[in-house]
DNA sequence: TACTAAGTTGTAATCATTACACATTAATTA
DNA sequence: TAATTAATGTGTAATGATTACAACTTAGTA
């Protein structure tokens, strides 16, 4: 459904050694099949495939994306089990909200921090790193913070070359 | 509508002074007439009502917050001609899409860098200062940048003193 | 097998946003 | 000024994402 070394966009050495770093300590198939284990959560056929669709299409998929793709193979699968297992997998931590723009959420399997950046032009969503846990503001000493977002939007490298 | 004094959050004198330089540099609502007018953009009692509106009500109000406030005073106001508005507004860049939430799309008059703090119990958008056009990434060199956001979630002082 | 709880499905309801046709107002020209 | 044209506003219908809900199916248990 799309390419998922969007993490990667300067491609070199360097980039690819910290991409494969990262993929290391993400928690394999398996573990993600554990966690929900201890959690309680019985882990259907459905919410199995789900979960197999993000850690396969990294690409910040839409809810109609995941159930479109699904749907081939699941003829009997409905939207409203799409949205109640991500709804889940959500509220376990397993997987998180992107809403970089409104009226499309999107998913993302990659909990750790990073940024996303939007490309206007072609609707891309690129991963990037960037040490988010240490942003901080004196204005808020006294929140508790759970969540920290960065969205970026401009043009992606692709875009910008057809326009030269 | 709402109280406006989000931006300051720590009462004390360096961030009411802070308050006060922010707020002498943000273009007055005669600067922002003559900026439509620049761009040819004709200035009705419509728009006029709502730039007024998000001058005065810097808490990020939503589509439906503006209209139902402005429907008192303008029975024959129609939500869309708010959204219209808008639109244009957001086009020429005096107000800025606030998107820290599906499903709500709020409005903020202030478009000068600053991060975004969402109350999970309250609901509350807070502002707070911080670098943003200072926030970079090794993995964007070869991105064109047009905007960031910086949105953090969690619980507000307020909210916080409720549960102790 | 009968019973129960969990999970799935399809449809209807909701809600924000957009599309669009028509009405009103402002600006321009004769 | 009156007629014409363009810009703006209005109300309703259409769209699309999400949620609510009731019926159906499956898995587990006595
Ligand atoms: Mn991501
Ligand atoms: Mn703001
Ligand atoms: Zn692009
Ligand atoms: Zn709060």
């Amino acid at each position: 459904m799309c390419n998922d070394y969007n993490l990667v966009t300067n491609i070199n050495f360097e980039y690819l050694l910290i991409a494969w770093l990262v993929n290391l300590m993400r928690p394999s198939f398996d573990e993600l099949k554990k966690e929900l284990n201890m959690r309680n959560i019985n882990l259907s056929y459905q919410r199995l495939k789900v979960l197999e669709y993000l850690t396969q299409n990294q690409c910040h998929p839409t809810v109609d994306h995941i159930f479109t793709d699904l749907h081939k193979d699941i003829p009997t699968l409905s939207k409203t089990t799409v949205y109640n297992t991500l709804r889940i997998l959500v509220e376990v931590g397993l997987v998180r909200v992107v809403t970089i723009e409104d009226n499309e959420t999107r998913y993302d399997i990659i909990t750790e921090n990073h940024g996303h950046f939007k490309c206007e032009s072609c609707g891309t969503i690129y991963n990037f790193s960037m040490d988010i846990d240490s942003l901080t503001s004196e204005d808020l000493d006294n929140f508790k913070i759970k969540d920290k977002d960065v969205y970026f939007k401009g043009l992606c490298p692709k875009c910008l070359s057809k326009y030269k």
